[in-house]
DNA sequence: GTCGGGGCCGAAACCGGTTTCGGCAAGCGT
DNA sequence: ACGCTTGCCGAAACCGGTTTCGGCCCCGAC
């Protein structure tokens, strides 16, 4: 490693123009720029020569250079909305390492923004998209009315949803099958003997709720049990929240032997609920979570979920959206895969009554 | 394949170019931009012309188009590293919200990525930064063997660090003084009539740790207090460590009757030690943390600790890093703060001894 | 009155790409 | 043999800015 000092002092590492690749082939740049660039009239041996010597070179486009005329500038959007920081906060971490990881496959970066309010908000998208500072967005957290895919399809500009809207039309996006966990956290409940299942939802402003709740409800129909609206409390997604969905169902004349969360962390404050009346988790009630917060697995005992992997779909949102940008239609650009469940002890066989 | 890329940019208003302001005011592109550029050579009447038409037509030069002139984006870079998800989970979203607010105000944005290892890292920067991705860097966490730093001051990358390092050559940073609320926790605590005072400090690998150290140190002197070696456990973020720190101060033959944790997770930790033993925090054992993390204020008792106002941070941290790649010097852009304590219970008169 | 020097601005080159246009040569049919 | 495509590539305009260069005009000095 002894390197002269000299060569590292320059800041500017020789950055290799697209007029180095053609004076190297001794041709012009126009004639590399569209070689690269897939243009039809170029001879494929030509093609195949430039590519080489593009890669030789280590080439690689100026995306500010190329930007001013095509107005990409491979760059994904993705704006911070601060009400959502409470839903986010568990998975921020992993799901950006996802997108920028995703984005970087091909060559993309990602643009972070934030968003005080939803006027704010509308101007936040026109300007980074009108300056260039992103060619498209992705869109976290579906809202069952949610203006973002109205302003951006009007304005044209290519996003990506994740999350499932009840209305498909124009478009395009990645889910985890919330439904899917909801309805197998109830076949592994009837299994081991329950009857009375409840149902903790989360967030109704979010399209998720209404999927989990259709998942709950097949579940039930899947085991022939009827359906108790007693059992169904809506709209618990903080911890406290659950505490108290948790109260109410255990003071019914006919208390549930298990309770299935659309959220981990309403399931925690299931915990705390059954704590405070003695009622041991996974024996005398049974409790179910879905997203895999690391608080889970600490809380005693550990909560059985279903894990989502944030990281996975941050990649595959940011690889559809460069597929959007790119001009493929957002119908071809639905994607689902399921969470996975993790029994930690949490759920048990039925007991004959919750104790008094 | 051959798709009519009508959907290239939003139908929203058309980009008002540095020529249309030329065209209104009869003169020149080059007159404009070095009058909104600041050059020595333009009559003060013609600049404050320009400015005002500027303004009127709503002018926002193409960042795009000046960097492939000047190299400058406008844009800050922010690495996530994964090795750090764990300890930056809880602030990362208010942290980055700060980031994009501080950056946008002055018509900067925010571009992420995310770097697997050290040797990744070294990469990511050097792209970034030689593809006009990013003008500066923020580097979260400062750590006391930071080879960021070095990697970038050799290649001349403008940096701000949140944290101070021991070395402060050529580093710009913003920090919050854990030290001066360390000091001030014992302080508390010798007024509530504690004498043996603990400590369990944070990850060794931040520098944040050798500052809160000497701040409990300093806290100690303050109230002529003995240092005693196994009153400090060191090395402790995770709740499960906290915990086992808790084990190991309570099994001395003179136990403490005041833990002062430098991270909440720790404090948390000490919470569930205590509760195995059946020590009341805030009773029989008074603890205090750092941080604000929410699941602090949820637990029983609240713990009483030092808010971080990580949104607070990231704005600043932006201010700094823009005034530095606009030129100035490092050592001028240091700046630093005070967490605010809470006290929510944790902490109460010291007892005789801890009961058996 | 002439000359020199600033102050101030226009003209044009330039940055690193993309895209249009046109022309040369080979291939084809008649 | 002759025109007419067609394939392929060079030349040059262009994108939206920045920066250099040079020249005009006005002013004061001699």
């Amino acid at each position: 490693m002894s390197r002269p000092s000299v060569m590292v002092r320059g800041n500017t590492a020789p950055r290799v123009t697209i007029s180095d690749v053609a004076a190297a082939l001794d041709m012009t740049k126009s004639t590399v720029s569209r070689a690269l660039n897939g243009y039809p009239d170029i001879a494929d041996a030509t093609r195949v020569r430039v590519e080489r010597m593009a890669k030789k070179l280590n080439y690689q486009p100026l995306s500010s250079a190329q930007a001013i005329r095509t107005g990409k500038t491979r760059s994904l959007g993705f704006v911070l909305q601060l009400a959502d920081h409470d839903a986010m906060r568990p998975f921020l971490a992993e799901f950006l390492a996802g997108l920028s990881a995703g984005a970087s496959t091909d060559g993309y970066t990602l643009t972070v923004a934030s968003a005080d309010s939803g006027m704010h908000l509308t101007e936040t998208f026109n300007t980074l998209n009108r300056d260039g500072k992103a060619d498209g967005f992705i869109l976290p957290r579906a809202l069952v009315n949610d203006n973002r895919v109205a302003q951006l399809t009007e304005a044209n500009v290519p996003f990506v949803l994740y999350g499932r809207p009840e209305n498909p039309t124009n478009c395009a996006w990645f889910d985890i099958r919330g439904e899917d966990s909801m309805r197998e956290s109830v076949q592994r409940l009837v299994a081991l003997g329950h009857e009375r299942i409840a149902f903790v939802n989360g967030g109704l402003i979010y399209e998720y709720a209404r999927l989990r709740r259709e998942g709950y409800l097949a579940g039930l129909a899947d085991a022939g049990l009827q359906i108790d609206p007693e059992l169904i409390i809506e709209d618990a997604v903080r911890t406290d929240e659950g505490e108290a969905a948790a109260d109410r169902l255990f003071d019914l004349k006919e208390p549930p032997t298990a309770i299935v969360c659309a959220v981990d962390h309403a399931a925690l404050g299931v915990y705390r609920a059954a704590a405070r009346r003695g009622f041991a988790v996974g024996k005398d009630i049974s409790v179910t979570g879905y997203d895999g917060i690391p608080e889970g697995s600490h809380a005693v005992p550990p909560l059985s979920t279903f894990i989502v992997d944030n990281r996975d779909a941050g990649m595959r949102l940011a690889s559809l959206l460069i597929r959007r940008i790119r001009g493929e239609a957002s119908e071809n650009l639905r994607e689902t895969t399921a969470a996975t469940f993790v029994d930690r002890g949490s759920i048990g066989p039925a007991r004959q009554a919750v104790p008094s």
